[in-house]
DNA sequence: GAGGGTTCCGGATTCGATTCCGGTTGTTAG
DNA sequence: CTAACAACCGGAATCGAATCCGGAACCCTC
């Protein structure tokens, strides 16, 4: 029996009733009288009755789901953000769509396509890190169709008329140098990944700028370019011990080189924190699992997906000629002292 | 200027064609001359015209999308077996809806409604674990919904008619005890979490059958069930270590468990491997960060997200009156042997 | 040049719900 | 007793695409 669901006609006709009224008594319409409205439920209680939300998005023009596209679904921080996001979509009343980029523009592409495809009623995007052309884009804005970058934005575009969520990554970075300092450490280093990601461009300046306002001069001889991997920061690190004047600590734009530094810094006799000072950056789990325990920089991941969605929810409800410009939302990190830089 | 999406009917009229043509132009479709699909493609380009992919669905009754419904998307399990998930779907070219219960069967029968009326065409699901009556898979039943288990799978289920995708977790344990006896330890501990979680029992059962295999009898003094995070593990590890007769190896049920205990030895001046052999299950991205890396069982999360979606899929195209009887896909866990038991 | 085939296209219908515009009752006021 | 109005409901159009059915135009053949 190939048991195909009832639509809204089998209510009326088993009822004797229009379509339109079952609709009407379905979404407790005044025009229907409370006798039939009671009817219409219970059937469609009996008869299992679901609206179909195909019809009822394309007939309305909404789909009551919106979109996500991500760079990849591992690790740490992204889960966190796409669960944030789920739940927040959850509690209003949004379906999620999720899309990976796998870092690559071409699947970017495709995937908005898709999710503009789809209907979806809003777009939440953290850029592939491949992605340098913001064409694709442009179509969204054109269907004005509300889109919100989050961690991973796009620096200009259309005279930076988007909406964002992010952390203050620079801020971040001040607040890491600045508690090393204070923490007695003179000569820090820095372990960054490529500057056109504007996570370590700003995290970068932050470092940059916390020495300069504490009265340390910045020694380039410091700052060391690596993958951004256990691996890289053990050889990175194992490059700064050779130094004539080694570091005493080291501040790593992120948990994993952080990690691969302290194993360095051990394998060669020194005591983390006495003889180096080392914090990472975005309170992986795994921080809270090593020997000693890692400082980090919570990136608030949870938060951030919230917001979007949050974000997303007020476009859509703004009235599209005035909803305002849209202006960047930072979050404020929050840095973690654990056992790799608390010295005493 | 509210630019609305060019639609079927738009590039209809302004080529002077019929719905219909256009339609089947771009669809490649025989009917229409090449002439006629150059002239119709060339303006779905200039105009950027998308099909709009709900009244497709609508119309065709397969809206080309699959569902899927997870307890939680954080930690290091969900958040990999979904990637494992969108990615294949995208290989085949559907969109992924998600959703997660956060463990509450309430949340979980609004989420499966809300899958169903979204009328995606499969559904994946890892039940929450207070789910025990499951009622509200029975409408999937109903509208020959593909449905499939993974992970957290239902036992008995309409003569357990279903399909699923779970990893070995029996075969798991017994290998990691195997390794365990092969390392030269005579008094394995395991640290277990409840056993009404099939995951558990199923590791349990593993380690007692490998025991005895072996000829080493069961000594219900070292099997502790405890919390199975890091600090349940540091007090049942302190606890084990305690007795006469200290265990010299011990198999974790997880690798949270298996670090909290590595880490009760440690501040005991045990050594790991050489006093007690240590091996958690699950494979954590923090199992080659600790010290020692932690040996593990790999559950390759990805590929049951990739299989979970392949069946689907299969029950997609098979003709629903016979694609045979679902049966549990069983994938072979993987035992990871790292410093914390390789003995040499 | 009549019959039979292709080739290419249009009209109408359909998917399932929403919604505009009316129309039929029944009630009440004038 | 009629006009006016409210309460309730139906018909039909609509969203955008897919598809069934049929028809015009053309070519070929005997």
């Amino acid at each position: 029996m190939a048991n195909r669901r009832a639509s809204i006609t089998d209510l009326a006709k088993t009822l004797g009733l229009s379509p339109s009224t079952i609709s009407r008594a379905l979404s407790d319409h005044d025009d229907v009288s409370e006798a039939t409205k009671a009817r219409v439920r219970q059937l469609a209680e009996e008869l299992h009755y679901k609206p179909n939300q195909l019809a009822a998005a394309l007939r309305r023009g909404r789909s009551n789901t919106l979109g996500v596209l991500v760079p990849h679904i591992t690790g740490h921080f992204f889960p966190q953000v796409v669960h944030g996001i789920a739940t927040e979509a959850a509690k209003l009343g949004f379906n999620v769509m999720i899309c990976q980029s796998n870092e690559d523009t071409r699947q970017e592409q495709t995937n908005i396509d898709l999710l503009m495809n789809s209907q979806v009623e809003g777009i939440m995007v953290s850029l592939a890190n491949t992605t340098h052309d913001f064409r694709h884009f442009e179509a969204v804005r054109q269907q004005n169709i509300p889109l919100v970058f989050f961690d991973r934005v796009v620096e200009d575009f259309e005279g930076s008329n988007i909406s964002s969520v992010m952390i203050d990554d620079y801020q971040g970075a001040y607040q890491v140098v600045t508690h090393l300092i204070e923490q007695g450490c003179t000569r820090i280093a820095h372990l960054s990944g490529p500057l056109h990601l504007n996570i370590h461009k700003n995290r970068h300046q932050g470092y940059r700028d916390a020495l300069t306002a504490h009265g340390i001069e910045v020694d380039e001889e410091l700052i060391l370019f690596c993958e951004m991997n256990q691996k890289g920061g053990t050889q990175a690190m194992r490059q700064l011990l050779k130094l004539p004047q080694r570091p005493n600590g080291v501040f790593s734009s992120n948990d994993l080189a952080a990690i691969g530094a302290v194993q360095a810094a051990k394998s060669q006799r020194l005591r983390v924190p006495q003889d180096v000072a080392v914090v990472g950056f975005s309170n992986e789990m795994f921080t809270t699992l090593t020997e000693p325990n890692l400082s980090s920089v919570d990136q608030r991941c949870e938060q951030m997906g919230k917001t979007a969605v949050q974000l997303l929810q007020k476009m859509l409800k703004g009235s599209p000629q005035r909803q305002g410009p849209p202006k960047p939302i930072v979050l404020k990190p929050k840095l973690l002292v654990r056992e790799s830089s608390q010295r005493r």
